[in-house]
DNA sequence: GTTGGTGCAAATTTTTTGCACTCAG
DNA sequence: CTGAGTGCAAAAAATTTGCACCAAC
């Protein structure tokens, strides 16, 4: 199942209406990885609807509040929205040239782990942004002061 | 040496101005964690000094840009700054209740490693705020759907 | 029908920018 | 001195709110 059918699928099992506004944003999710509200906008408008700038945050507040959306600062980029799907993927942001790094969720599991077994924490790592510098970038060796090379 | 003097070292090496501006920024920033910005500034009023926002702005934007200001988006407390000093730590943040939790930097080595390893990618982790439920709320069992319980 | 959700318009908050001026080095 | 850095004022951007209205169930 499309992860923007488990979305709908989360809301009518919660009794919410699915509004024309409410689908538009789920279908502007699923249209693509970590979106800006800006960006969001641009798709449903593309698909010929506009929805007023109070409503999308309405929306997406509320589909980050039940746990259907993820909301990530990714610094520059400023902040993202992306449908959580049953495969999480998190992102590496490099300090120096911007670039953005898929990374897998396994990476994350013994993190999990130690917040469970040390502080009784249980993580929502849907929401990763790690910024540091990538491969690239570390051999440029650019500022080395903030390297700490 | 104190995460201020060492701030202020920094600077001095790369020939910048200690303005009595950055001073205050830089004290205001050691005289407590994660500080949002209306914080500091009014740590600073206190103090008997008086910043415009804007020079506010542009002093934690380069002190971040540099590397030794960490720059941390707490959700709904907002975007707080703290000194980057040796001893990182970070937070767990409680969706449920809003506590922030301490964590220690030990935890990430691990995923530090694997970042490296993995994806030759060197993280910046003075940065990290861990989104999730906290020991009360997971045995509250709030929102069940959320937890996925 | 009812009421949850939306549009609109306005207010608020947050952040950025241009430019003249000042003060740290 | 001289230019990096600040204050000011204004603009731009981002986000929130109240309320009348509409349409999903």
């Amino acid at each position: 199942m499309k992860a923007t059918d488990d979305v709908l699928n989360t809301l009518r099992q919660r009794g919410e209406r699915l509004t024309i506004q409410r689908r538009m944003v789920i279908e502007a999710l699923g249209s693509g990885a970590h979106q800006t509200i800006a960006q969001l906008q641009h798709v449903i408008e593309q698909r010929g609807l506009t929805l007023d700038s109070a409503t999308v945050y309405r929306i997406l507040e509320h589909l980050n509040a039940i746990g259907v959306v993820s909301h990530t600062d990714m610094g520059e980029r400023g902040i993202v929205y992306e449908l959580i799907s049953g495969k999480h993927h998190h992102h590496l942001v490099c300090l120096s040239c911007g670039a953005v790094i898929e990374m897998d969720d396994s990476v994350l599991n013994s993190l999990r782990n130690s917040l469970q077994d040390e502080y009784a924490f249980l993580p929502r790592l849907d929401h990763m942004a790690i910024f540091g510098y990538c491969h690239v970038c570390q051999q440029k060796g650019l500022d080395k002061s903030v390297l700490g090379f």
